[in-house]
DNA sequence: TCGAACTGTAACTATAATAGTTACGTAACC
DNA sequence: GGTTACGTAACTATTATAGTTACAGTTCGA
């Protein structure tokens, strides 16, 4: 399934590590839960790791924690820990023989189109990791 | 190159179409100026038509003419005739065995991830073709 | 009315991104 | 020291898209 589900991986997975005091959250656990690999998980955590966001202890009783609170955690920072192509994309042109004025367009769409993305993101980074937590709960009760 | 690049290309075009009465606006002639090849544009344009964006006339001495002024013509219009796949999907689980709070994520993340894409949309539908035109000529000067 | 000039679309290939999987080395705890 | 879990490489499969060729259909104008 080539569709990219990076971002929603590591949001399910930040959550269920939210958990770690509870339970024992290895990868494992982690792709059943998301219905997936636990390569698949340990790759997208590996990206968390590098950005800081979660640790991950290894061997016997091992798996992954928080670094921070939940409520500390924002889904941009998630999204910007896996993420990093544009959403927007603009073709880079050839460099051939494009007319004139049509290569003036692709730098023009590029501010346009970041704008955009820029509004996403901000939704993204006002959005906490605890909000999703507490809106699973709310959905369970 | 596999990259998603229609919604830029259909922009590009929307905006060349807009010059319709300067110009013949043949889908060879915005392909050259996009760097592409004329049945790709043709595709994306066939698209605007179905949305109500650009008319199209065939034959001799044909091409594309917008249906209304650039002033009215927003990106968020173009955006949703090019594309419906939405910018940050959650991957449907497979109804296998899912634990069950693994099973309520899904749904949550859909809701959040929605409301940052609106506000995507939201940005692009404050955004004019006549913008993207405005600031292409202004960087020519 | 005929021909030239476009569009619409099908069919096919090529490319790139991603998920999924297996395998194995490495680290840490008991 | 053995068990458990991570990190990562390597490979396959899937899918979306761009690019291309080909051809039928449409319309204008000489």
């Amino acid at each position: 399934m080539p569709q990219n589900s990076r971002f929603a991986v590591a949001v399910h997975s930040a959550g269920m590590i939210a958990f770690g005091d509870r339970m024992v959250v290895t990868s494992e656990a982690i792709a059943r839960s998301v219905g997936t690999n636990p390569v698949v998980v340990r790759r997208v955590c590996g990206m968390l790791v590098k950005a800081g966001i979660v640790e991950v202890k290894k061997g016997q009783n091992g798996g992954a924690l928080l670094t921070r609170p939940a409520e500390k955690i924002t889904l941009g920072e998630i999204y910007r820990a896996v993420e990093q192509e544009t959403v927007l994309p603009v073709p880079e042109l050839s460099g051939k023989h494009p007319c004139a004025i049509g290569k003036r367009v692709g730098p023009v769409l590029r501010v346009f189109f970041g704008r955009a993305e820029d509004c996403m993101l901000k939704q993204l980074d006002r959005t906490r990791l605890s909000d999703v937590i507490a809106a699973v709960q709310e959905k369970k009760k």
